[in-house]
DNA sequence: CATACTCTTGCAACGCGTTGCAATAAGCCG
DNA sequence: CGGCTTATTGCAACGCGTTGCAAGAGTATG
């Protein structure tokens, strides 16, 4: 692996960031610093930061990919159709789940990648009320 | 709500579908009958359809969306990221992760646009042996 | 420091899907 | 039937991401 100038400018808008981000906003902020930046080179260095656990993708409501920088535990996330938020889903909040997937049908689930949508219970109040 | 030509012929490739399609694989066959099938209809049709409940779309393992014809019962999906094999979800194995989410946090799972990665049972298995 | 090996980049073209807008045509009503 | 309203279409442009390929540049080696 080589260390270039274009990985050395991602890793560091990566370490400025926190939560998640798009690949087109990394490619925008990369431009804010080199205006010379290419998206083809950033999708690649992603997919190279992802490979050695820099990054972690899913996927948001839209299915678009969203990556979380410097992932401290896999966790999935939560989107609710209704308003658009997203929440993280705690491990213990997911245990019941992969137990369930692995018991009965031997499933792994991989969690850093599970994206869940539905309704808030905000939402959900707010409609039957 | 028009009945067009366009919709009409839709409705008629849906027909002959079984399983999930995604959009530009009904825009293919659409072409093979009427090759002046322009892309954004389809996909503004299929969006129409969708409200109806004529399809129901999930997202496949790269996020891209997938229509389900005449959705009998929601349910979810699960993809192996290993060997690329899809599952559905019936709704007995969905239902206590639905339970879980719903007593612990007060969200509604939308079941019938669950998608899962992970390992399956036979790749878990090759894996370790 | 020069050389060579090969990983990485940039480019151009492509694929998929979305959107704004003007033209078209469904469906309603007299 | 013929005209009117407005939902729908087709087009062109765009956004996001991927890929093949030739040119470029890290890095190891002597
Ligand atoms: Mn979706
Ligand atoms: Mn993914
Ligand atoms: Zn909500
Ligand atoms: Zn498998």
């Amino acid at each position: 692996m080589r260390w270039t100038p274009q990985r050395r400018l991602l890793l560091e808008v990566l370490d400025g960031t926190n939560g998640h981000v798009t690949g087109a906003e990394l490619v925008d902020r990369l431009r804010a610093v080199d205006p010379a930046t290419t998206p083809s080179t950033v999708y690649r260095t992603l997919r190279v930061l992802e490979e050695i656990g820099v990054v972690q993708h899913a996927h948001g409501r839209d299915g678009r990919e969203e990556f979380h920088v410097r992932p401290a535990e896999a966790h999935g996330h939560l989107h609710c159709s209704s308003c658009g938020q997203s929440w993280e889903i705690s491990p213990a909040d997911a245990a019941a789940t992969v137990q369930a997937f692995r018991d009965r049908l031997g499933f792994d689930i991989d969690l850093s990648h599970l994206s869940v949508g539905g309704t808030c219970a905000t939402c959900r109040e707010a409609r039957t009320r």
